[in-house]
DNA sequence: TTTAACTTTCAAAAAGTTTTGAAACTTTGG
DNA sequence: CCAAAGTTTCAAAACTTTTTGAAAGTTAAA
């Protein structure tokens, strides 16, 4: 397979992916064409080779760097910014890890506290409290681990494979 | 809290956690009805709590027996279909992964493996080279967890959760 | 076989999301 | 301070996804 070939359709596949994440296709796009680039780009290097416009490329740049995965660097003697994305394959899943908990772990388990506190009696009443209970659990459970895992580094995590 | 409030709110609530989990509302509203409701409810039950035509609920009813997380069943004397939700949360969460390992890691893996293909020589090409490999091992590992977690029982995940 | 109850499909409409591009704004070197 | 280079914003357009509802299809009791 040819290089330019390879890295259109890594990109491509990249992109496809964030979009069953919830994160959106140009979004993932960018982080795939920074992550296999062995310098870091300025948003006309991006634009060109993603085709797509300024005003996109500026919104999805700053998302990134929101998530703590694309950072901006200045050189010397170059008025344009650089967008360099974090190489550390370890590093990206914790960070991702970081958000995903804090967008959607933290908000079902705040809702589920508050209708936790549901009042009277009856089969309904009974098997919400039930369910909803067991769902908060089984969160804390999971938040519990993801919160191991963003503090953890990959040592921690390969001793963890080995015990599986 | 009042009980019309508390499932209400969960309901909402789970709607909007699915979307960001790209999966869409009226599928994940369906399924936090189900699995709240102590008995089995038909399509015109489910259309006139949540307010949705036939044809979306006939449409999301379907995707969620597709995940193998709601299940078809009839009663002696009735003409029309019940559907119930697995109240079982672990059941669930293993089904979600599944899924989710299926439509997502496995796909990227057989990219990552395409791309590795790659040919030529310089800074670029290494680059990719380094990093799709580096994404494909660690694609793998989560895989074997997940794999793992799939085929496992509730107790080893509760044994797990204790060498954290 | 007929008919009524129920389910499924699908094309069109609505809603939601992403992308564009031009204008406004900011920064920097001279 | 000015002008040039670069960045950000945002309303409108394009695109995608979801939802509707009516029509077609299926099933089962009489």
């Amino acid at each position: 397979m040819e290089y330019q070939n390879a890295k259109h359709q890594f990109i491509q596949a990249w992109g496809t992916l964030g979009s069953s994440w919830g994160i959106n296709k140009a979004m993932a796009q960018i982080h795939a064409l920074l992550l296999i680039s062995p310098d870091p780009l300025t948003a006309d290097e991006i634009m060109e080779e993603l085709q797509m416009s300024r005003g996109n490329v500026n919104m999805n740049v700053r998302a990134l760097m929101d998530w703590g995965i694309v950072q901006k660097e200045s050189k010397v003697g170059e008025r344009k910014d650089f967008f360099r994305a974090d190489k550390d394959v370890w590093e990206l899943a914790r960070q991702v890890s970081r958000e995903r908990r804090r967008r959607e772990i933290e908000p079902i388990i705040k809702v589920l506290n508050q209708v936790q506190k549901v009042e009277g009696s009856g089969k309904d009443v009974e098997e919400f409290k039930q369910i909803t209970g067991e769902l908060k659990d089984f969160s804390h459970k999971v938040d519990g681990v993801l919160d191991k895992f963003v503090k953890s580094d990959q040592n921690w995590f390969l001793k963890l494979l080995m015990k599986l």
